[in-house]
DNA sequence: GAACATTCTATTTTT
DNA sequence: TAGAATGTTC
């Protein structure tokens, strides 16, 4: 990178600084310049301090600080996310506050405590801060308006925090919280604050305490020198992808360039010429296309504003497709980006039935009944209502199976039959697993929970999984608390896509595609849902999505490929 | 009380 | 297409 006149002038400035710019202008990489220069007049026990959102980005960060700093500058640049930072704030002072020492509630056991809980939103968030206020508790989402406050109500507390980070980098400003930016604004007074920001790359002000207004109030509290480096492009300069990126954020005329493609399918046909296979077919192409330009194996994502979609798209391209040509697809290796809970509780169900054979009836239904009951929690945790009846209906099932008297639910009568035929396993774990999971099958709920457990796969939990069967069997039948080996593996990191070496394609929801980039994009349009943008939104929505939009094609280094319905509304005028 | 059939509707999320 | 809401049947 060239450090022309702005850049010379970011360097060289004193106190607070907004830096504003599009999606590869360069933010980071002056940022961290900045940094590696702030580094040399540091105290020995000084830090810098870089905060961002998701463990994802510190990666990013991190992965980019590699160039630019060496080894002693590198190990005084705290490159963190949030949470993690006022996590170390709530432990270590928390008992200013309550008096008492703090412990945390992991969002998978407070999805637990809430479908047990039961009760409305607000009774929640009430049950929450009586939680934090008199067990010392906290859930995560309190993390920030703990560390806020402690640094707001205590001089000493924001003293000893400026002294070791007397510089402080704040990563996508415009999406910082009310309670994100209370601990900002605290810090500001003694230490010096750089804010990275691009308000057209605001898309999480569905979330409360997102203000659209936070760039204004950081201009308006901090004063701070201001650049505007959205000129520069270094991501795509030749393809014109931030230029027709910004067209459609912003709804003018522009032509569409070499490296935007549009594959479109018929809203009424399903099977071959799907939005999946269509989809698909996008991606094998793009692959392919992007491999001869490029000479190497190009990296791709697929996005989509919803999971679901992105859901579906990862379960087609997972086997073979056929087009309505005829042409065969391979199935295509990716990665999948999301919340791998459910999958995992569709897991427990299929490792309690490895079980089976060394327990009693009595205590082997109940207990895959119960994992059953489980999977719906997490459902109605994630806000599907309709899994209370499920979990009614399953527990019923259990009293019933207790008490000896009928049962009526179908899931439960196929899960006893199958137990009264018997289950013969092998001692070989990837051959038993697809036994169990064969039993998981007959009933729209069983169909449901197969569909979820095949998704672990996805999430390259197989080895792992194999592994611990492999230690959990007992040398004659069945594997010894099987659901208890499981559930360490899957609670464990391992799931985490994050950590691991990512693979040539990734799915993902646009949302979380932020801050990276790939060689190439699909945009994926739904029919009926997960639409780019509709004619019956109101003004407000399609802003959002025009933004969202400008996030998830400038993800493209090289090219990106939309697949649209017959009757999309067309993206610029 | 549970299953099945019918109709209507349709964001986004980190730790 | 999936999920929610509602109605009908056993």
């Amino acid at each position: 990178m060239d450090i022309d006149g702005p850049r010379q002038a970011i360097l060289d400035s004193a106190g607070h600084v907004l830096i504003e710019g599009g999606p590869g202008c360069g933010k980071t990489t002056i940022a961290l310049l900045k940094a590696r220069q702030a580094l040399e007049s540091l105290e020995d026990e000084q830090q810098v301090l870089f905060l961002s959102f998701s463990r994802a980005a510190v990666r990013q960060i991190t992965d980019r600080m590699g160039g630019l700093l060496n080894r002693a500058s590198r190990s005084k640049l705290q490159v963190r996310t949030f949470h993690s930072f006022f996590m170390d704030i709530v432990r270590s002072h928390s008992r200013l506050l309550t008096g008492k020492p703090a412990s945390f509630i992991a969002p998978d056991h407070e999805h637990q405590l809430r479908a047990d809980f039961g009760g409305s939103k607000e009774d929640w968030l009430k049950e929450c801060q009586r939680m934090a206020t008199v067990e010392g508790r906290y859930v995560f989402d309190l993390l920030a308006e703990t560390a806020a406050t402690l640094l707001e109500s205590s001089s000493a507390l924001r003293a000893l925090y400026s002294s070791i980070y007397p510089l402080v980098i704040v990563d996508e400003f415009q999406d910082t919280n009310t309670d994100q930016w209370r601990a900002v604004k605290a810090l500001a007074a003694e230490s010096t604050v750089i804010c990275l920001a691009d308000p057209d790359q605001r898309i999480f002000g569905h979330i409360p305490g997102v203000d659209e207004e936070r760039i204004a109030h950081a201009v308006a509290h901090l004063a701070p020198a201001t650049f505007d480096l959205s000129q520069d492009n270094y991501r795509s300069p030749e393809g014109g992808l931030l230029s027709y990126a910004n067209a459609v954020l912003r709804n003018t005329v522009h032509p569409l360039p070499d490296s935007v493609r549009n594959v479109i399918y018929a809203t009424r046909t399903w099977g071959a010429d799907s939005v999946e296979v269509r989809t698909h077919f996008a991606i094998v192409a793009l692959r392919q296309y992007l491999e001869a330009e490029l000479k190497r194996v190009p990296t791709l994502a697929v996005l989509a504003t919803t999971n679901a979609l992105v859901g579906r798209v990862s379960e087609t391209i997972s086997t073979q497709s056929v087009t309505v040509q005829g042409t065969i697809l391979p199935p295509v290796e990716h990665d999948l980006h999301w919340d791998p809970e459910l999958a995992a509780a569709a897991g427990f169900v299929v490792a309690s039935l490895l079980e089976w054979p060394s327990l009693a009836r009595e205590e082997a239904l109940p207990k895959t009944l119960r994992a059953m009951a489980n999977f719906y929690r997490r459902k109605l945790a994630g806000g599907t209502t309709g899994a209370r009846d499920k979990i009614r209906v399953i527990e019923n099932a259990i009293t019933a199976f207790n008490a000896d008297t009928k049962i009526k639910s179908k899931s439960p009568k196929i899960l006893i039959s199958a137990w009264e035929e018997g289950l013969t396993l092998t001692g070989q774990p990837v051959a038993d697993w697809q036994i169990a999971r064969g039993v998981v099958r007959g009933s729209a709920e069983l169909d449901e929970l197969f569909k979820q457990v095949r998704l672990l796969r996805l999430f390259q939990a197989t080895d792992a999984l194999a592994l611990a069967l492999t230690e959990a069997w007992n040398g004659i039948n069945a594997y010894t608390d099987a659901a208890a080996a499981v559930r360490r593996v899957l609670a464990s990191d391992s799931l985490s896509v994050a950590e691991q070496q990512t693979k040539a394609v990734s799915l993902m929801s646009m949302h979380r595609s932020k801050g990276k980039e790939f060689d190439g994009v699909v945009i994926v349009e739904g029919a009926f849902n997960s639409r780019l943008l509709d004619n019956d939104w109101d003004e407000e929505r399609v802003r959002g999505n025009r933004r969202l939009l400008r996030v998830a094609i400038t993800r493209a280094r090289h090219m990106a490929v939309f697949v649209r319905p017959d009757d999309a509304v067309p993206l610029t005028p």
